[in-house]
DNA sequence: ATAATGTCCCATC
DNA sequence: GATGGGACATTAT
């Protein structure tokens, strides 16, 4: 099968996304959008819906180097929470700096909740635009996107 | 081999 | 509180 795209609206932002069945090839922010389907479960979460992007994988998290060890510890991180990059490199066994970079290069955010992984004094970065970090982390505090589990998802 | 990262920590004002 | 420099691991050129 073809690996489908397309993508969905979050605030002023379009997220453009490359998949096939539960496994996420590539997510990025863009102004534009394109015609084309989305998982379903980020097409709840950029809604604001509850949603589990834990259902799907990334296949930044495939494989042993170091930066597929990073986001599969990122990805562990609960919904709502946060981590400092410092914290990160700890549990992996590697350097802030390094957890920092991998972010950076983050070929699927939302589904590597990279937006979670905040500086220990500050917010830390985000691109292309920090304005979506803060709005993810503040509608995963403010929000129930957290928790699809056992059927609260309508009534 | 060198530069560049979405950092951290400590020593200074 | 603000600033500066060094150390850290990894990737891209």
């Amino acid at each position: 099968m073809a690996i489908l795209s397309g993508s969905c609206r979050f605030g002023l932002w379009n997220v453009h996304v490359s998949w096939q069945d539960d496994l996420v090839y590539r997510v990025r922010f863009a102004r534009e959008g394109i015609p084309g389907p989305v998982p379903e479960e980020i097409l709840r979460y950029c809604a604001g819906r509850p949603s589990d992007l834990s259902t799907l994988r990334s296949v930044a998290t495939e494989g042993e180097t170091t930066f597929a060890r990073i986001y599969r510890a990122v990805r562990e991180v609960p919904c709502g929470e946060t981590v400092t990059y410092g914290e990160v490199a700890w549990m992996v066994g590697t350097a802030p700096r390094a957890v920092g970079a991998a972010m950076a290069r983050n070929p699927t955010p939302l589904v590597v909740p990279c937006h979670r992984v905040v500086a220990k004094t500050g917010i830390g970065g985000f691109s292309p635009d920090l304005a979506i970090k803060e709005a993810l982390l503040a509608m995963e505090r403010q929000r129930d996107v957290c928790m699809p589990e056992k059927g609260e998802v309508n009534r």
